[in-house]
DNA sequence: GTTGCTTAGTGGACGCTGTCCACATTAGGC
DNA sequence: GCCTAATGTGGACAGCGTCCACTAAGCAAC
């Protein structure tokens, strides 16, 4: 209601602009309605473009989602980086990892709760468009499996994880955060009351420190 | 191909006929293309009739979609039931009971790798729709969560697991086991090779057995 | 046996979607 | 200052879910 009105029919924008408006309104369509609802249309209706324009900067709708996807993806893993950064502590104290690795499971599960259709759409990419971890080299791995190995590592430094069982740790982790966050996001669990959910989680995080000693 | 074509228009099938047949119909798309397959015209299609006859069924696609997501439920559990039924030894035997816990956890993974159209269906329930797990009252309860909690009862039944750590250790086995499979089937986990995910699985399981002694 | 009500299926339409095509405009390198 | 590639437009198409009015089949009561 803008520049949209004042100047009728601007050919032409920044470069670079359109695609990343779309994919702006794509993460806002996600926000709210979870990937079904990242339209296209609707996405070149909130830029201020007619929809085929969509076609220069995207093969397909799948290409755009896989991107609103990756931009989910990220914001989880600030969520969680920025969960860990609160902690205080200095590296390699025993407490001060633990509850680091608490913050993570934390952040994940408060994500899951308060941007239900983001979360979704993080792990919903489509299967042609693969989720590539787009690995930085030397840079600390910021994606939400970096940062849990992270914290892992520093258990095990810390003296509190033993190292013969680090290996590969992360994954019943990881699938028991994530199932937790599903099954009582999406799934049949949704309708349990916030007592209940509460302490289904507590439990998952209980379940976790019990395995680790 | 068969009666559609040689009786061109016949207005009436048996009693309830269309309606199972929409299901059944739906549940294939499910099977071979997830939750968004299951487009209703196409159901009908199937069926041989004419698309708005599915309205005389259901109230719109989502209540058909919901009936869809029961089934794949229901044969869920079916294979869970079956695998326990494999499982020899007499209820009460400790090593008995661990191998029907086994038995349940493997059932579940290798239906979501076997099925994995059905398996995204069964917990793809459209909000409005919610599954409501239809309890039949005295009747043994066939659902996932009810043949699980059965499983950890007859743990605590052969002291292999400690009554004071029976109270809500399902939802955290639960969701060990869906997050493992959701993360390697559909999710970031879906690209690693075949000995990766088998060692993932092994690892979860182990995980389990691990947290329960 | 005719009457009338309920149920199940038909036919046509609407607006929405993703996508394709041909065309117009603009930006930037030569 | 022109040429070419990039970008956005306009119009179209098929497929989707859904609504409406209509019709035919079954069933009950008289």
């Amino acid at each position: 209601m803008t520049a949209a009105e004042e100047a009728p029919r601007s050919r032409r924008r920044p470069r670079g602009d359109v695609r990343a408006g779309l994919v702006a309104a794509g993460v806002e369509l996600a926000r709210s309605g979870g990937p079904d609802a990242v339209v296209l249309r609707e996405a070149t209706r909130a830029v201020g473009v007619v929809p085929n324009a969509a076609y220069r900067h995207f093969a397909d709708r799948d290409e755009l989602l896989a991107e609103v996807c990756s931009a989910a993806m990220n914001e989880l893993a600030e969520r969680m980086a920025a969960e860990i950064g609160r902690v205080r502590g200095k590296r390699g104290n025993p407490s001060a990892a633990q509850r680091r690795l608490g913050a993570i499971g934390a952040a994940y599960l408060e994500f899951a709760r308060d941007e239900p259709g983001l979360f979704a759409t993080a792990f919903a990419v489509p299967q042609q468009h693969a989720y590539a971890g787009r690995d930085t080299g030397d840079a600390p791995d910021r994606t939400p499996l970096g940062l849990l190995r992270a914290a892992l590592d520093e258990l095990v430094e810390a003296g509190v994880l033993d190292p013969q069982r680090r290996d590969g740790i992360e994954y019943p982790i990881w699938s028991l955060v994530h199932g937790t966050a599903v099954l009582t996001g999406q799934g049949p669990l949704r309708d349990a009351s916030g007592v209940e959910l509460r302490q289904i989680e507590a439990r998952t995080l209980a379940f976790i420190g019990n395995s680790l000693a």
